[in-house]
DNA sequence: AACTTGCGCAACCGAATAGTTGCGTTTATA
DNA sequence: TATAAACGCAACTATTCGGTTGCGCAAGTT
């Protein structure tokens, strides 16, 4: 099982999660009932979530609240910019090839 | 078919396929020598990311050269953006709810 | 003209996804 | 104490994914 934020967030349903809890935590319950979905739909993409760190839990009584951990969400950052500075620098790399030719 | 930059992102081959192409326009057969996998299945990720606009293709005699277009990454830096303001303003938003009562 | 190369397309296959329903358990409430 | 609510977990299902092999075709090469 592939387990990152990439795959997290290409899921729509599970962005829209991430937008909703970017806003403030909440329980599978309350979360479900902004998606047409089952809870338990949804509970399966909070797992997901889970699973690459993106979101954290806190039992609270019966109710279980999620939070987004937007730390995570620096991983996709890191990699734009990466990419960012391949794109840039992809002419001065090409002089350096055809110097050392 | 869900076919956007979230989904293009999301499998690792085709990341490096961007990378790679981030560096330098290539052929499916020129990506194909980087990876373990067949040509066909790398042209299977071209095709993904060529529908999202991700790549775009420019044909020279019998060989097919794609590029990187970054334009669509910028999707993802949006994307991204949005989240944080969320993120940062939710305390507000909450003061104003409150005030709101 | 015959051959090779680069490519896209289709068929097929096993595994993963995203969803469902149906439990059992724990916590709160009447 | 009986009942209801919130949840996780398991089983099942249809679809999608990522990969394979095997064409056929167009563009170069010999």
């Amino acid at each position: 099982m592939r387990r990152d934020v990439f795959q997290a967030i290409a899921d729509p349903t599970r962005r829209a999660i991430i937008a909703l809890l970017a806003l403030q935590a909440m329980t599978p319950q309350g979360l479900a009932g902004h998606f047409e979905s089952s809870r338990q739909a949804i509970s399966k993409h909070i797992k997901i979530l889970t699973e690459c760190e993106v979101v954290t839990q806190q039992q609270s009584g019966r109710e279980n609240y999620y939070y987004l951990n937007p730390e995570r969400m620096k991983d996709i950052d890191i990699w734009l910019e990466r990419l960012r500075q391949i794109w840039e620098n992809r002419f001065h790399q090409l002089d350096n090839l055809l110097n050392d030719l």
